[in-house]
DNA sequence: AAGCGCTCCAACCGCCGGCAC
DNA sequence: TGTGCCGGCGGTTGGAGCGCT
């Protein structure tokens, strides 16, 4: 038998996404949405692969995508989540909104990764952060990167920024959304329930005007209690790990922090129930 | 100033499971 | 029931940017 290529690899565009690209596929999908991943190339007249525009859509362009540096507490619920989930990035991702399983798996094999390892190292085994993490390197020069990029605007390629406002895409993703969630197709009850949560996050309305701030969409801070009664987070977390791991943090700081944290998910939630395993 | 090595991230690749026919 | 298509996932890679020598 053997499967056919996802795609023709002949005549299609490789590489790195043009701004007129992304404005082209960011323009079908408000129109049309994306129920056709594979049609939808030649529909919005891409010479690119479905798969390269579902990656490019979910990765950069959809508009809940949250920019900027991950927050300590993000970083934290990674680990704790990577502890519990293994490499399920979709699984994770569908934890923390705005935040797509590909750049969580970036971060996780560049600095989180790493620093776990070191802190090993250090501590002779477990243990997290005991001082904040020192600014990354991207993100001192994102900063730089994107001035750069304002001028040469050829390729959009976003990094990170510290400022959390990137306004490269913002401009062309007014109202997206709204296909976002129409399209996000029906859950059927599965072994990707997880997307499915995901899904849900992606389908929070949030419109903005061209020339608006997409983001931050929702900070960490501002998760709302359809987030957390959609997302089984304590269902999903070993809370007995969690603990474990805030035991093994070096600083007693840090924990108060991470437990200051987890009462205000806990307590904006509205669901005290679980702060009885605690 | 130039070359080299490293870091980081966007994008690609191959595989898998679900669904429709 | 079998087969093929499609969407989605996780692993991997290529290359741009940066720091160091």
């Amino acid at each position: 038998m053997g499967r056919a290529p996802c795609c023709e690899k002949e005549g299609l565009r490789r590489g790195a996404w043009s701004p007129d690209e992304d404005e082209r596929l960011v323009a079908y999908i408000r129109r049309h949405g994306h129920p056709n991943w594979r049609a939808l190339p030649k529909q919005a007249g891409l010479l690119r692969c479905g798969k390269s525009c579902r990656l490019r859509w979910i990765n950069y362009l959809r508009p809940d995508i949250k920019r900027g540096n991950f927050t300590a507490a993000e970083e934290d619920l990674i680990v704790r989540l990577h502890h519990s989930l293994g490499n399920r990035w979709s699984a994770i991702a569908a934890q923390l909104p705005g935040r797509t399983d590909n750049e969580i798996k970036n971060v996780w094999h560049t600095h989180l990764k790493k620093r776990l390892d070191d802190e090993r190292k250090v501590t002779g085994g477990g243990g997290r952060r005991q001082q904040p993490r020192k600014q990354p390197k991207a993100a001192k020069s994102a900063a730089a990167a994107a001035a750069k990029r304002e001028t040469t605007p050829s390729v959009a390629s976003p990094r990170r920024s510290s400022s959390s406002v990137d306004t490269s895409s913002g401009a062309t993703c007014s109202t997206v959304t709204e296909s976002a969630a129409a399209v996000s197709s029906p859950s059927p009850s599965s072994a990707h329930g997880h997307h499915h949560q995901h899904q849900q996050v992606a389908v929070k309305e949030e419109s903005f005007s061209s020339g608006e701030l997409p983001v931050p969409m929702m900070d960490l801070a501002d998760m709302d209690e359809s987030f957390w009664s959609s997302t089984d987070v304590t269902g999903m977390m070993d809370l007995g790990d969690m603990d474990e791991e805030l035991s093994l943090a070096g600083s007693s700081t840090a924990r108060s922090e991470d437990m200051e944290f987890w009462l205000k998910m806990l307590l904006e939630s509205g669901d005290m129930r679980d702060l009885a395993v605690l």
